[in-house]
DNA sequence: CACCCTTTACTTAACGTTGAGTATTGTATA
DNA sequence: TATACAATACTCAACGTTAAGTAAAGGGTG
């Protein structure tokens, strides 16, 4: 995902590491994207490697230089096909680290099931109201007209982690109605 | 993940990585889990390394031989903190690919942009019938009564992919209102 | 009993991720 | 104008993942 983040970026200008850092950050895509500092590094030196970018310029200031970098004609061919791939590779993402914790519930005592999964309540709440934070912070910068795919990728944000919230609630009342 | 699946496995009975492998396809551990075979055999090297698991026996079959390991007494305190941090960590799983694709969705024509979201919607198909061909399977196997937590994952991963459904077709609704 | 296919059992190297670390430059404050 | 704090800009090594590869043992068939 790192590659595909970082290659459209550089598709709309050029940008240094740092730059395209600040504008994932802008996008939220840190959150959703999952993408981390040091990958957008590697993706950068990777994407060069491969020819889908190139240094555009060294700005040197004092001892510090900074690199940035512009996409290539390959680089554009390549766009597409990561946007493809995206757009077509199997999406779904189980929540694997839960799904597995509840598989092995019973390793713990009911008490302390019932608290990690109380954790986990308090958890997806304040992922909830982080996300709402981001979603107003954007509707503030765009100003009025909301891109309906932003609006959509929102609401999906939303509903996964209502979906999930329902999943632990339900754990929650069978760990109950067991502990009788 | 796959440290918690292979210590959980391990506190049952001794195992060898390759029945431990047998073991995590019998419950669809891959699919949910998405654990691969490769990691196995270095989270069992891990542990070994860390403490949690010790060698319980090598059995030699000619010019082969088969490890079996067995979890020690540090690993079962350690099994009960994974299962702890795996119920209490962040659970939600944005789809990063769907999601990234859809932001850069505007790299391709409107034409092919469809093609890759009725793709996609043919991959979530596949998937949800994959995964009620594992239900069934899980329940013949089972035979009667269905542990209530294995039921609530069943129904989680069905809600996933059903929800990722929903969002594709409203992608797609947008792309053909945004084509007239 | 020769053949081939499947199952058993693990190895390996390339690759990407992770997050803490480093070091410089700008800026506000006392 | 000293100094401390934030912003800029990347580096790095340890670690885990990934998927393909290897290779022997078992088992059925003609």
């Amino acid at each position: 995902m790192t590659r595909l983040l970082v290659l459209g970026m550089l598709d709309t200008k050029p940008m240094s590491g740092y730059d395209i850092q600040q504008a994932l950050r802008m996008t939220d895509a840190e959150r959703w994207g999952g993408v981390l500092i040091g990958s957008i590094y590697h993706a950068l030196k990777k994407l060069e490697k491969d020819g889908y970018i190139a240094i555009d310029k060294v700005e040197q200031t004092g001892h510090r230089q900074k690199f940035t970098y512009r996409i290539t004609e390959e680089g554009k061919k390549h766009l597409k096909d990561l946007v493809r791939e995206a757009l077509t590779s199997s999406s779904v993402q189980y929540p694997a680290s839960l799904y597995t914790g509840i598989s092995f519930f019973d390793k713990l005592s009911v008490e302390e099931a019932r608290q990690a999964l109380e954790q986990q309540q308090i958890t997806l709440e304040n992922e909830y109201r982080s996300v709402q934070a981001g979603w107003k912070e954007k509707k503030a910068a765009i100003e009025g007209n909301i891109p309906p795919m932003v609006q959509l990728v929102f609401d999906n944000m939303f509903a996964t982690i209502r979906q999930q919230q329902d999943f632990v609630e339900k754990a929650l009342i069978y760990l109950e109605k067991n502990d009788q």
